[in-house]
RNA sequence: GCGAUCGUAGCUCAGCUGGUUAGAGCGCUGGUUUGUGGUACCAGAGGUCACGGGUUCGAACCCCGUCGGUCGCCCCA
C-alpha cells in the first residue's frame, strides 16, 4: 500500500496533551464550580448558526463579518458561519427558544470559537472561551454581580496577580453619540498628528484610534476628550452604582476612560480585565451591556451584559501545572499474577482511588516504568510459591493498608 | 494582507570560519544483576539535516524560492 502523506493539522488549531491539556482542563472546571455559586444555568449551543446571527449583529464593522469568520455554503445552499463569538448565539437563542419566559436570566457556557485570523500569542483559529450573560436585568446590579463574578473566578484559579480590571462606561445611547461626535471633531482637527492607520480609523471606526499602539497617535489621544463631559445624568448615576456594588464586595478596578467597544449595541458598563504578562494579548476576560444587540436581532428590546474569557491566556497564566498524580501504579512483575493484577485495579476503581498499571513491555523493566508515573502509591505485583506476593511502596502508612486490602480481594 | 525570526532522530537540543561514515540527553526495543529494586549498566533501532533550486572540489552551514512554526503589525466581536 502506498504511504500518503499525512495531512497537516489546520493553521491557528491545537493538539493538547500533558501540561497543556491538564492547565485547560483546570480552568473550565473551575469556571463550572464557581459558576454554580453565582446561580448561573448552563446552557449549550450549536457550533455554527446562520451567518446572519453574526453578520447582523456585526453590523457595520466589515472587516470582521467579510474576512475574519469563517463561513461556508452548505448543500442546501444557505448560508452558514461557526461561531466567532458567543453573545450573538445566545441572544438569538433567547428569541427562538422563548428564553424570555426565564428572565432575567443569568446563564453561563463555554467551547471553541472561529475566528480567520494570523495566530500568535495567545491567539488561534480555532480558540476556546468561557461565557457568562446576564438577560433582561436592565439594573446596574447585574453589572456589578458579573464583574464580582469574573473578579472571583481569577481569585480561585489564582492568577489575579498581575491581572488588573479596568473599567468604563460608554453611557446610554445619547452619551455614546455625543462622545464619538466629541472625539471625531477632535481627531478631525489633528489629522497631520495622525498614523495612516489612524487616518483610515478615522473614516471607519474613530473610537478606535484610542487604543492604537502607535506612539505618533499618543499625543493626539492624550488629549482626547474623556466622555465623563458626555454622561446624561442617567448614565452617570447607572455607572456610580456598578462601581457602588463592586467596592462593596471589595473589587478592585481602575478607571480606564480610554476603553471603548467599536459596535453601536453597546451601552453603559465596559470592562477588560487586562495583564502584562501575555505579549501584546493582555486582555483576559472582556464584556460590558450590551442593551441594544437583541432588538438588533429581530427581538424585542431587551437589556444584557455579559463577558466572556480566553481559556488558552487564562490556563497559560496558572502559575503551576496543576497536578496530574495517581492514587496508585501497579508494576505487574509477573505474567501469571495478570488476573489478579485486574480484579486488583478494578477493586481499587471501584473503591474511588484513582489507579493505572504497567503489564507491558519485559517484566523486569515495569517496576521502573511504573516508578517514574507520579502517584502516591507504587504497587509491585509478583509470586511467591505461586500465590500472589505484593510489595506496597507508599509513605502513607493508612492508604498502604487499604490497597493491601483491596488488592486482595478474592484471593 | 504585511514584517521579523526560526526549521537537524518520536521529543528537547549540540554540530567551530563550508571539510571524512551527522551527535547527546530523554523516550522506545532488547539484554545484564537470580534480584523487593526509586529512575542503574550494556546494546540496538530510529535522520530525504522542512522542501526545491543555486554557488563550490566539497553545503546541515552560504544565496534564492516555496512550505511550516513562533512573535509582532492590521483587526479584535
Amino acid at each position: 500500500m502506498a504511504k500518503i502523506q499525512t495531512p497537516r493539522p489546520i493553521r491557528g488549531t491545537q493538539d493538547m496533551i500533558g501540561e497543556t491539556a491538564d492547565r485547560f482542563a483546570h480552568v473550565v472546571e473551575t469556571f463550572e464550580r464557581v459558576r454554580k455559586l453565582y446561580g448561573f444555568r448552563r446552557i449549550e449551543l450549536p457550533v455554527f448558526e446562520a451567518t446572519a446571527v453574526f453578520s447582523r449583529s456585526l453590523g457595520e464593522t466589515t472587516d470582521v463579518v467579510s474576512k475574519e469568520m469563517y463561513s461556508f455554503e452548505d448543500r442546501g445552499g444557505d448560508s452558514l458561519t461557526l461561531r466567532p463569538e458567543f453573545t450573538a448565539g445566545i441572544a438569538r437563542a433567547y428569541i427562538t427558544e422563548g428564553w424570555q419566559q426565564y428572565a432575567p436570566l443569568k446563564v453561563a457556557t463555554h467551547g471553541p470559537l472561529f475566528r480567520y485570523e494570523r495566530p500568535q500569542k495567545g491567539r488561534y483559529r480555532q480558540f476556546h472561551q468561557i461565557d457568562a450573560e446576564i438577560i433582561g436585568a436592565a439594573e446596574p446590579l447585574a453589572d456589578a454581580e458579573l464583574l464580582i463574578f469574573a473578579d472571583h473566578l481569577l481569585k480561585e484559579l489564582g492568577i489575579s496577580e498581575g491581572v488588573t480590571l479596568t473599567l468604563n462606561t460608554l453611557g446610554d445611547a445619547a452619551s455614546r453619540e455625543a462622545w464619538r461626535a466629541a472625539l471625531v471633531a477632535h481627531f478631525d482637527g489633528h489629522r497631520a498628528a495622525l498614523s495612516e492607520d489612524s487616518l483610515t480609523r478615522l473614516e471607519k471606526n474613530p473610537m478606535r484610534i484610542l487604543d492604537s499602539k502607535d506612539p505618533r497617535d499618543q499625543a493626539v489621544v492624550a488629549d482626547a476628550p474623556d466622555i465623563d463631559a458626555c454622561l446624561t445624568d442617567e448614565a452617570r448615576v447607572f455607572f456610580e452604582r456598578v462601581t457602588d456594588g463592586l467596592k462593596a464586595a471589595g473589587v478592585a478596578w481602575q478607571r480606564n476612560a480610554r476603553l471603548v467597544r467599536g459596535l453601536d449595541y453597546y451601552r453603559h458598563t465596559a470592562f477588560e480585565f487586562i495583564t502584562d504578562r501575555l505579549g501584546a494579548q493582555g486582555t483576559v476576560l472582556g464584556g460590558g451591556r450590551y442593551d441594544g444587540l437583541i432588538e438588533t436581532l429581530g427581538g424585542p428590546a431587551t437589556p444584557a451584559v455579559g463577558w466572556a474569557a480566553g481559556i488558552e491566556r487564562l490556563a497559560m497564566l496558572l502559575d503551576e501545572a496543576p497536578a496530574a498524580t495517581l492514587d496508585v501504579v501497579i508494576a505487574l512483575e509477573d505474567d501469571t499474577m495478570l488476573a489478579q493484577a485486574l480484579t486488583g485495579l478494578a477493586a481499587l476503581r471501584g473503591a474511588g482511588l484513582s489507579a493505572d498499571s504497567v503489564t507491558s513491555g519485559s517484566p523486569r523493566k515495569r517496576f521502573d516504568k511504573a516508578a517514574k508515573i507520579p502517584a502516591r502509591a507504587l504497587v509491585s505485583v509478583g509470586s511467591r510459591d505461586g500465590g500472589l506476593y505484593l510489595n506496597i511502596h507508599c509513605d502513607d502508612v493508612a492508604l498502604a493498608g487499604r490497597i493491601d486490602a483491596l488488592m486482595r480481594v478474592g484471593v
